[in-house]
DNA sequence: GTATTTGCAAATGATTTGCAGTGCT
DNA sequence: AGCACTGCAAATCATTTGCAAATAC
């Protein structure tokens, strides 16, 4: 199972709760809490949100996978990969990823999409030039 | 006041409260809720919450403000403008906006805000191809 | 004058916490 | 065995709603 070992790779215990919810995030892409809880029920039925966040979290403080939050949307979460773009249908809300090169993103999101782009927002972060000075 | 015309120009009634929300708007740049409601209350000391979220609403679903949701922030909210980026500092948590030029993007924010960028998130948003056949 | 907006209080929704019991390594 | 994880219930925080009184136009 490579879950498992892909949880082990950052020093969290494999436990079957913390294997679905990796399972149901590669699964699904962007996923948010209350899909995952619904999904994940399939297997276990008496799971607790709480187990949720309290793994979503530590996922998060190892850099596992990242919150995803949109404007309009719940907030999703994803592992974490390569750097990369997002395409959100205003329609129907989907969420695809898109490879990320700034040079030449606006065309090629396009091409790759098919989307009809409307709105772009991108947030880079970092260290500002004060922090930087501590 | 040129902030009571720009809300008739929205066909949006000119009430004291909402003024000052977009006074205190244009002044923070990006401004969450909890910040909104104690800055708002220097003057209007019985303002509630309630009136916040129904005037951000309202200013949204006619396109005067933006929310701005990012990873690990409370929701902020900006008047619209043209599109642009977002530099945020992992330390403080600062936000600034950068003139987005797709084609220059990544080199001209380091030049312009001197971070350390790290990490970047893009949101383009649009029709999906399903969404327009429709 | 009329329709909209305000502020309050209560309702709902999302996320977090404490704790006793269970399970991974 | 020991420490971390789970599930439950309750607590907290964020947002929304209903309604009567106040206000913009």
């Amino acid at each position: 199972m490579k879950h498992e070992h892909l949880l082990k790779s950052y020093q969290l215990k494999a436990t079957p709760q913390r294997i679905a919810i990796i399972e149901l995030m590669f699964a699904a892409g962007h996923i948010s809490i209350e899909e995952l809880f619904h999904s994940i029920q399939n297997k276990f039925t008496s799971i607790s949100l709480a187990t949720l966040y309290k793994n979503i979290h530590t996922m998060m403080d190892v850099s596992l996978i990242r919150e995803v939050k949109i404007a309009g949307q719940k907030t999703k979460y994803e592992i974490e990969k390569e750097a990369h773009a997002h395409v959100m249908c205003k329609c129907c809300g989907e969420l695809k990823d898109i490879p990320f090169n700034p040079n030449t993103l606006l065309q090629t999101s396009m091409d790759i999409s098919n989307y009809q782009a409307e709105e772009v927002s991108i947030v880079i972060s970092g260290v500002c030039p004060e922090c930087q000075k501590k």
